[in-house]
DNA sequence: TTGAAAGCGCTAACAT
DNA sequence: ATGTTAGCGCTTTCAA
């Protein structure tokens, strides 16, 4: 079997007697043809097979259709959604997704940044604020358009889709405070690299400091996010000399290991103690009882984010960054405190 | 502040006095260049800060280091796992990923074939056998290589990184035949389009009818993946003037959402009735009483899927497809029928 | 080991 | 509305 040739704007012109500008014009910018060129050229187009070389593409027009993201994981469900929302926002205006994953690492981040650079992606989606300054210069020195997603900072020149951790933590706080409980502790994500984590804790002491003498944030555990780890923690804190009446967890996956483990030490939720989660992931609504936890719109964000840069890829300066609200949404792991009941 | 020009592979052959093709050469098969050259080379680029026109190097080499994947949904932990374990490996290699979701819907998949092919992707990842003809043309016609993942077949020219699910499903059907239960029912995912739900009710079907006349399949509803589905469909299950004693799902958040429903409707299980999973995932140990599940080897898979792809593009005719098996959790969901207690 | 030079297929500025 | 044409930056023979 021969190898046949795949066939280029050359071939397309010639069949379709016109010249390859117009064959260009009419893929890129059809109402700058005449319908019945146009049709024309579809006709040939369709006959001979014809799809654009993209190397050509790009080289000619400097530009690749093709924005990156580099997220922590995908391995739990966290960025899911919110990336799905991105994709499918950019598949609108015609653009493809990268996407490279960090492992919650600055350095491995730096990394990706310039794989995908490299692969020539248009913009790039970041998550969270916090990265070293090599990064921050490489993205400046080649002057590639980034929105940051999964935070939000109002004195900035970044360009952020996303909420204030700080605010977002010190709410679900507040919330927990006046419930009537003063003994908090709190089980964390890692902090390192990660200032998603470090401002949820931030949130979490400001709450607690501001509520006065009498609340007390007992401990703050961090914990890698996994399941296992989440009920580790919850151990850890539980067999302390001075257990928490509550338990703020940084995320969902920490929550409901906390929840599980609570199972299967016979410790009753919330009634000995109560567990807060945050994300609002399906896990939430699956452990026993049920986690109350914080509503990130993942979603709006991604849909926002990409909005955002499919705008700054096509030349706009510095869109206003998006904050979004995020909820409390009260399920049955967070009770008042015994001694109130 | 002036736009400085990107150099170029000119400007570093000029700035370093030697051709452009050895620039190249030095990038690309660097022992090909004599050391010292190679070297001075290095602190040229170095200095000027170049990187290669990823536009100009696929129009050259007639090849982007790009490859799809084109996953149901990213909305959910199924894909997740596998999806990263899929670019890690790629990474390695020195080669990106882009990615696009179909929705669980033929025509919608067909559109991301052609949109990353579009892209230049060298090669693809597909979920599932199941595609219209329309689509194995297209792919054929282009002579694209690629692999099909969570699935498995011997007899075919394709190949796969995944394994049985008509055989998976019966295995767990036998075990739950092995524990007495005779009156079973399944909550499956939505057959049309998605060859994995549909393999897995064969295999349940199968399983139950080989068993012989005292085992009956009351019946099989499906439903959309999400936890509100599983328990709706376990709600009508359950009301049914028949109930059965076992649930097998089909996936992990259907059997997630059933427990729940369970607990909601004070059914208690796996006493009153017994659910299985599919999958193994976070849920499957969130919910109470943690799932018996199948595990599904995402990991490997993604990781395999990655080298036969690598593999073809780089020109390899036909690698021997890979097959994992499955395994057999169990967990508390799953238990002897009552009237055998 | 290195260099010269011919494209790769497309876009966009300009001309008509 | 359409055509002409000059590159875009790189890889890859082929020759030295």
């Amino acid at each position: 079997m021969k190898k046949i040739e795949r066939p280029t704007l050359e071939d397309v012109a010639v069949a379709a007697k016109v010249s390859t500008a117009t064959i260009s014009r009419s893929i890129n910018e059809p109402e700058k043809v005449a319908d019945a060129t146009r049709e024309r050229i579809q006709t040939v187009i369709r006959k001979l097979g014809y799809t654009p070389n993209i190397g050509g593409r790009i080289l000619a027009s400097n530009r690749s259709n093709t924005v990156g993201a580099i997220i922590p994981t995908m391995a739990n469900a966290m960025f899911a959604s919110g990336l799905q929302a991105f994709q499918q926002e950019l598949a609108k205006a015609g653009v493809t997704l990268l996407v490279a994953s960090s492992g919650y690492n600055s350095e491995e981040e730096f990394q990706q940044i310039q794989a995908l650079m490299a692969q020539g992606a248009d913009g790039l989606l970041l998550i969270g604020d916090q990265r070293p300054q090599e990064s921050i210069d490489f993205l400046a020195m080649r002057n590639i358009p980034y929105v940051i997603s999964w935070c939000f900072k109002s004195d900035s020149d970044r360009v952020f889709a996303g909420f204030d951790n700080i605010a977002a933590a010190s709410s679900i706080t507040r919330h927990v405070l006046d419930l009537g409980h003063r003994r908090i502790a709190m089980i964390a994500g890692k902090a390192k690299d990660n200032d998603r984590a470090k401002n949820r804790i931030l949130g979490v002491k400001r709450a607690v400091k501001s509520f006065g003498k009498n609340a007390q944030l007992l401990k703050v555990v961090e914990a890698d996010y996994s399941m296992e780890n989440g009920g580790d923690a919850f151990t850890q804190l539980m067999d302390s000399t001075q257990p928490p009446t509550v338990i703020i967890c940084g995320n969902d996956v920490l929550a409901a290991g906390a929840v599980v483990r609570a199972q299967q030490r016979d410790i009753n939720i919330p009634e000995e103690v109560s567990i807060t989660g945050f994300d609002d992931i399906n896990l939430a609504t699956a452990v026993y009882p049920a986690l109350t936890t914080v509503r990130v719109p993942h979603i709006d964000m991604g849909r926002a984010a990409a909005k955002l840069l499919l705008e700054m890829v096509s030349g706009k300066r510095n869109p206003a960054s998006v904050a979004f609200d995020t909820e409390i949404i009260s399920r049955q792991s967070l009770a008042a405190p015994a001694f109130l009941l």
